[in-house]
Formats: structure tokens, sequence, C-alpha cells
DNA sequence: AGTCAGACTAAGCAAGCGCTTAGTTACCGA
DNA sequence: TCGGTAACTAAGCGCTTGCTTAGTCTGACT
């Protein structure tokens, strides 16, 4: 059966938005692989067919299979960065930051889960420079959580006794979305984030 | 310069305890490679020469990479379903038992930081088989958490929205110690161990 | 019409992979 | 002293890997 007005035909099917750019459809199609299976499991033949090229096309763009991981991994840690940044400007008070911060970025490991495990879980793989350019990033995103704690015992509005241990508890329930997320799962990305801002309240004794 | 009176003299450097056996030893080279790197950055050569072996001494043991993994994955499950039980028969309340839980469990995660790793994050590698195997001990772990908020809510101790919810959360927080936990870091497992529980019986509502 | 740059592919190379084969060695019971 | 068995290695096989090379095609600019 002919199909009338598909593009070019490929021998196997491509797995990312046939709309997209080139460039895009490689890194949608390398998220997907690396979220799936690892990085080292990925083959670049794997991603060269997930965006309806040749094993050498990958090569036109991208100058090793890392090069795609550190262009994925560096971006979805800005857009996480972006997130985090916006969260607490938008809110008036910690409470507000803190909820904010718990509820967005739950849904966004939720939204963006593929994005979000090259992220959380494939960074080790990135050559040492790059790798370095991430971690300052990851150190970052700490940061601005243990300051809104701070900021909430500061004011009174918390009860925390160790505002890194409980950074890292509150992220560790954030980023663990990542691991255990399915898109098989019934719970909507909203209630995965309102749970989670529930939860965090309560963790640092600010009930309402 | 000749070394008097050491083992039979193997080219690269053993990573594991050269007074184990012959199994032993391969397993905790596994485990360490495996922990390090992931399974498919791990090579069967890794391996051998972890255990101080040839390539083709792997194969007098186990029959391929991934029984390797399977044996490491099966048992670190079921060493963890063990002191989950046992945490929780030597707590006389809920929350005795959640502060077991999770002050045993985290401290687990950190001496058994390797195992755990493969635990938590190489099982997606196993032969369907041998995953629906220890996905069944994962479910086990869950509703022995659950469980525990169940009796705490009932007898009204804790106090919680939805114990599917929390109890995933809670073991986010545990389990997200083998992604983050370094050997380098200052924190001792007990205080780990012991920063976890009283976060976790915050989070239910049962300050004490 | 001619040219030239960029996107892409067919073919394939060198290296590394999991695993096997054939053989050696050490040890144990008869 | 011997035959048998289990642990182990040297060598290497067939395959897959990341990536390259040489070339084709298309479209934009002159």
């Amino acid at each position: 059966m002919p199909q009338p007005t598909t593009s070019p035909s490929s021998t196997s099917a491509p797995t990312s938005d046939p709309d997209a750019t080139t460039v895009d459809r490689l890194l949608q199609a390398a998220a997907h692989a690396f979220a799936d299976k690892g990085f080292h499991a990925t083959t670049t033949r794997d991603i060269a067919s997930g965006a309806g090229l040749s094993p050498a096309g990958v090569y036109v763009h991208f100058g090793s299979k890392e090069e795609l991981l550190f262009n994925l991994s560096r971006s979805g840690h800005e857009s996480a960065l972006r997130l985090l940044r916006s969260a607490i400007t938008d809110g008036p008070t910690p409470a507000d930051q803190l909820a904010n911060i718990m509820g967005r970025f739950s849904e966004w490991h939720v939204e963006q889960y593929q994005v979000a495990r090259v992220v959380q879980y494939e960074h080790h793989h990135l050559t040492p420079e790059h790798h370095a350019e991430v971690l300052a990033l990851r150190k970052e995103m700490d940061s601005l959580v243990r300051d809104v704690l701070d900021r909430g015992v500061a004011d009174g509005a918390f009860t925390v006794d160790d505002s890194a241990d409980t950074a890292l508890a509150l992220l560790s329930i954030v980023v663990d979305v990542a691991r255990w997320y399915s898109p098989t799962i019934r719970r909507t990305p909203a209630e995965i984030g309102s749970t989670n801002a529930a939860l965090a309240l309560r963790l640092v004794g600010a009930e309402r």
C-alpha cells in the first residue's frame, strides 16, 4: 500500500517527532534511548534510526555520542535551574517557595521524565570536563533549596535541624520520581506535584 | 623489585579481598564495577581482572555477565528484605518500626552502597524472567513499609493522607542515598540513619 | 548554466565486546 | 602410580561498537 504524502521512506520506525529539525530529532531520540537503556547500552545506530537517519547521519550534527549526552545534560540542568529560580521568584514566603519548588520540580520530573533521567542518572558518563560543568549547575540547585530552608528557619516559618540534610531529603523525594515514574502510572503530574509539596511542608514543620 | 610471598602474579591489580573464595571475589569485583560504571559499561575483563583471574576464568563459575548481575541483585534484594522484616519485628510500635526501617535501611544503603546501587539502579538490565523475580521482591518491600504506615494510622500514632504515596516518598529518601553517597563524604552511616529516621517520623506526624 | 556548501548515505575499518575452545596444572581417592 | 575431576589460562572467534571515508543529492547564489 503506497503512502501518499509521507517523508523519505526509512527502513526503521523513527521514535521522535518527524516535523522537528534533524538536530532536535536526534536529541529526542537520544533522550528516549538514554533514559530507557542508559548511555552505554545505547548505540549510535539506535539514535540514528530513532531520528530517521543512517548511522553516519548522527555525525553530521554531533561529533560523538558523548556530545549528544552533554548537550542533553547541560540543557536539562539549565532548564531545571530556571524552573527552580522562577519557583522561588513566584513565591512570596519561604513556605510558598518550597511548595512551588516541590510541586513544579516534581511535575517537571514526570513530564520530562526522559530528560530528567538523563539529568539525574547519566551525568557520570560525561568526560571529566563536561562532568565538572554540570556538577557546578547541580551544586547551584542544591544551594537554592537550602537557602529557601534557611530563610524559612530565620523567619520562624520552618523548624529544621540541619538545612543541608533536609534539603537533600527533599530533593531525594523529587529526584527519585525520575527513577520510579512510568507513563503507565495512573497518578497525574499535578497530583504527584501537590502530594510532594504537602509532604515537604510537613517535613519542615510548616503545616498550614 | 621482586615480591617475595605474594600470590600468583597477575598483571592487573585485583580490587577484591584476596582471601575470599573465587566466587566471592568475582561477586565483589562485579558489584564494585557495576556500581561504579553500570552494567553495560562494565566488561567481563574488568570483572575478571578485579577478581585476579584471566578473562576466561569468569565462565568457570558464572555462565554469563547477566548471571553475575542476577546473583548480586537477588541476594541484595533478599538481604534488604530480611533487614526490613527484622526492623519491623524489633519495634514494639509502628513509630519504632518506622524509625528502625529508616535508620537501618539508610545505614545499609551507605555501608553496602555498591550492592545498593546494583539493587536500585541496575535491575533493568536483567533478563525478563530474572527481572520479574526481583520485581516481586521489590513489591514486597513496598508493602512492608505501607503496612507499617497503615498500622500507625489505625492506632492514631500517624497522620497520613495516602499511605502508598507516603511510603514511596519515605523509600525515596532511603533509596536516593545510594545515588548521592560517596565514601569521601564526612557524615557517618549512623548519622545518616538517625537523620532519616527523624525526618520520617516528622513526615508521618509522629513527633516525639 | 555553473558552482559550491551543506545534509545525507553506503560501505567499511579498527577496536573492543561476550563468550568458547583446547589445553595445562593441581589435587584427590583408589 | 595412576585416572579423573575441577580450576584455570592462552588464544582467538564472530559480532557489534563508535566513528570515518568517499561519494551523491539538493537547493541557494551568482
